[in-house]
DNA sequence: CCGCAATACTTTAGGGCTAAACGAGTGCGC
DNA sequence: GCGCACTCGTTTAGCCCTAAAGTATTGCGG
């Protein structure tokens, strides 16, 4: 059944390089595809908001933490699998737009607390069961029992790999000559 | 069982938001980790032999399309999903290291055609089955059971939601008024 | 044929990210 | 106490992308 875009590919590979075996493209590329395709709708539903998905991202991770929702910036970083100059980055907007703020305070002069506002507070709230049910839409062609089959799946999967990540067959040489 | 990272979320925000349906994070989440885990993995086993995944793109849009291995730039930019300038950009990147050539002819000089040279093309059928191989190994901890539902699940999803867009719950206002 | 909208690609401006250099602050070992 | 390695966050340079403006070319309507 060649009607979806991914068989298409994966047929087309066949017909070039039949000596290959292609069939991971018929879930990563459904992987990757999905993921912009649920990106696309976060970032046009947090559009109407005036925000963008890597504002969501601070303030959802603060806002889950509970109160006082506050983290050091760097534990956000680590939150948000960004590095920390992305992390400044975002933080100042989220500063100028009065959602968040910056406290240095002791013992440790060198951290940055990064605290939500209670304007910042009431934002999240808002907007968060928006993001939810707009993720939801997506889901809704997958009966329960696949929706649940599919949770359970990618849940094996990325555990799976979290715990024994793939190295690397060809790299992480040089590493044995400290500098 | 709270072993998995995704689980600590959901589990935050049940506290946090018990009012607010998250249950789609168990899939919207996992999906854009593992995302990134296979970006990763194509970015680290391409880096060995000096490509990343945008060269690669261009090279196996190309190689797939059959003889003569070459498309015009729009073709090349709808099938990559990337702008018009984007792919621009990629093609004098692959131009300069030798790997496609630019051809201007009739009848319509306004259309550029980008063709594999012919060391592109040894060099994407050498590199292909290690990018193959690469992606197969992230698989390798799902029993093919697993592998063969997960694939057809994924595939259903994005052939429902490609067949039925998810508009705009809020949005897609505006055209109604022509400019 | 002439004008003008449409098409095909390139260029420019700007955004968010990473990697790496940097500046400030801390605390261990002697 | 003092130096020095380490940690924390910010700054800088550069990458790849998008959106929009710009350039060249085509072809239709009158």
């Amino acid at each position: 059944m060649p009607g979806d875009q991914v068989g298409r590919i994966i047929e087309a590979w066949q017909r070039e390089r039949p000596d290959v075996d292609v069939s991971s493209i018929g879930i990563i590329t459904p992987l990757w595809r999905l993921g912009a395709i649920a990106a696309e709708n976060r970032t046009r539903v947090l559009g109407v908001h005036g925000l963008d998905q890597s504002h969501l991202d601070v303030l959802a991770t603060l806002r889950r933490s509970g109160a006082p929702y506050r983290l050091t910036a760097g534990e956000l970083s680590r939150r948000c699998r960004v590095t920390a100059g992305a992390t400044t980055q975002r933080v100042q907007a989220m500063e100028s737009l009065g959602l968040v703020e910056r406290v240095r305070e002791e013992p440790d002069r060198r951290t940055v607390h990064v605290q939500l506002t209670p304007e910042g507070l009431a934002r999240l709230d808002e907007i968060f069961a928006v993001v939810m049910a707009g993720d939801d839409r997506l889901l809704a062609g997958l009966t329960p029992a696949q929706r649940t089959s599919l949770e359970g799946l990618l849940r094996d999967w990325l555990v799976g790999l979290e715990q024994h990540p793939v190295a690397g067959g060809a790299g992480v040489v040089g590493e044995v000559t400290g500098p």
